[in-house]
Formats: C-alpha cells, structure tokens, sequence
DNA sequence: TCTAAACTTGACCATTTTAGTCAGGTATGT
DNA sequence: ACATACCTGACTAAAATGGTCAAGTTTAGA
C-alpha cells in the first residue's frame, strides 16, 4: 500500500505553486528545479491537471501555470482523481454485481476493504491546498 | 495507492481460518478452495505468520494451521507486518536524516504524507480479527 | 510399515505498473 | 526572429506483483 511518485508529485507542485502568487504565472522549469522532478515528467502531470481544471496555462515566454481555482477549493481528491491516483482496496469490481471470487456474494472481506477505502478517501477529501500553503516554512526533518 | 494481493489474502485466510474451530487445525487445501486462493501462494503467505507467530502449524495427515492467540490479540496491524504489506506514503527514508529531496530538510509535502500514513496505520491498530469473525453471513453484494 | 495428506523451502517467471526519457511539435512575449 | 515555455505521444528500463514449480519433510492412519 503505498503512494506513488505521480500523486506525490502532484501534490508537490501544486503546494509549489500555490506558494507563489497566483496572479504570475510559474513555469514547470522552476518547479521542477525547486522540487528535484523531472521536467518532463511534471508536463504529463500538469497537461492532466490542465484537462481536470485544476491549473490555467499560459503559453509563451514568462508563460507557465497558475491555479484555476482558490486553494480552499481544491481537495487532495480532486488532485488524485485528476492524476489517477485512485485508491483501489477492494479486488472486486463494484460496477459489475459479483464478488471478488466470481460468485454474486460479496468475499468474507469485501465490506473491511471497502470501509478502509472511505477512511483513506476521508483523508483526502478534509484536506485542500489551502491547508497546505499556511506553514510556509521548510524545517528540518 | 492499492492493497496487494498478499495483504489481502492473509486477511482473508486467517479470517476463514477464525471462523473453524480453533482446536482442529484448517488445512491450506481448505482455505484455498473456499476462497479461491492459489495453494501454492497460501503456504508462502503462511510461512510468513507462522514466522511472526500468528499462526501455528500442525504437520502431516489431519494437520492444518491454528491461530496462536486468540482473534481479539491480532490486529490487521500484525497481519500485514508479517506479510510486509507496509503503508509506505513518504518518500524519503526516515532512518536517515535526509529528505526526499537529498536535502537536510523536509520536502514541502512530508509532514502531510506523514500525517497520512499515521492516518491510514490507525485503521489496522484498531481493526482485529474478532472485529471480523462476528458477522459470518456472508451477503449480497 | 506403507502411504497419502499436509506442511516447508527456495527458485523461478510472466505480466503489469511505475517512473520516467526522448523527440518532436506549437504558441507567444519581446 | 527567437527564446521560452507549453503540448503531445511514443517509448522503455527497472521494479513490483502475483503467482507457479519442484523437491523436499513430517506424521496420522490403514
Ligand atoms: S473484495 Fe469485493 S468481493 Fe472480494
Ligand atoms: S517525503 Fe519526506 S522529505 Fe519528502
């Protein structure tokens, strides 16, 4: 069970920009040398935020990305879903009505997993970029 | 961010294996046709909470597995340190005083992946196996 | 004593996912 | 014009996942 880079990273440079001000906007090569990721990587990420609605572009020279919304506006959820970043606990598909075993009962699990999905989904959906941005301050680990 | 199979299915074998009587043992055989888990893959996941004494085993005809405590003393917190399924969000290793960045000081994001996986490990601390015994219908998806 | 059931161990492997890189674009302020 | 910065899609090395396979050892019961 564990994060991976691209929600990670997300979240990173979102924190990132929503710490600049949100009227110029900020290139993904600074963001990119402030947070140690690679460039090309952070354009995929920013072209699925883009489509998401979650960051403006602005092309051209001192061009580059602001927040399309305020920062109490956008929840870690939101960021997740647009980077698919989803949390899968449960193996059965809850689309088609049938368990993880084949049969039309749920597995002897099924109902822990799920429960442990809307805990973790809970987490997200309290938190926004906006709880993220007031300490500014990077302290020592 | 998804559970694995190996977390998933020690959960449910030992559930299975919670539901029989405790004093004759369940064999793997058993708990691998009931849950439509590979044999092969239940004898790795049991050598692991044998290991971490959570199981005991009973060798050769008849024999099986036994809980070696009883349900309300194993925590899903045991369970998947014993198969190494580990909540793992933050991204720098926290044994060396470093972030993720190779800096000396945290990453912008750490204190919330942080803060995450404690949210995350709270659920397993309070789930035990006798939390998931009592209701032994199984029901409709 | 023989045999079958069941645990034990370790090696092996195909597939999928992850975490990127690379190679081209296109738009735009100066 | 040209440098900056966004945009897009293809590609890929490495790691993780989810197993399988083979060759044991132990022990109850006939
Ligand atoms: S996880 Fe949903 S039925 Fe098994
Ligand atoms: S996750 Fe710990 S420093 Fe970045």
């Amino acid at each position: 069970m564990k994060l991976t880079s691209k929600g990670r990273y997300a979240v990173m440079a979102l924190v990132d920009l929503a710490r600049f001000d949100n009227i110029n906007p900020v290139s993904l090569r600074d963001i990119s040398l402030r947070q140690g990721i690679s460039l090309d990587y952070l354009e995929q990420i920013f072209s699925k935020l883009k489509r998401n609605n979650i960051v403006k572009s602005i092309r051209g020279t001192q061009g580059g990305y602001i927040l399309s919304k305020n920062p109490n506006d956008i929840k870690l959820t939101n960021i997740f879903y647009a980077v698919d970043e989803k949390v899968k606990t449960v193996k059965c598909n809850k689309e088609i009505k049938r368990g993880c075993n084949g049969k039309s009962t749920k597995c002897i699990t099924h109902d822990l997993w799920d429960e442990l999905e809307t805990h973790i989904n809970s987490f997200f959906e309290n938190k926004s970029l906006e709880d993220l941005i007031n300490n500014k301050k990077e302290t020592r680990v």
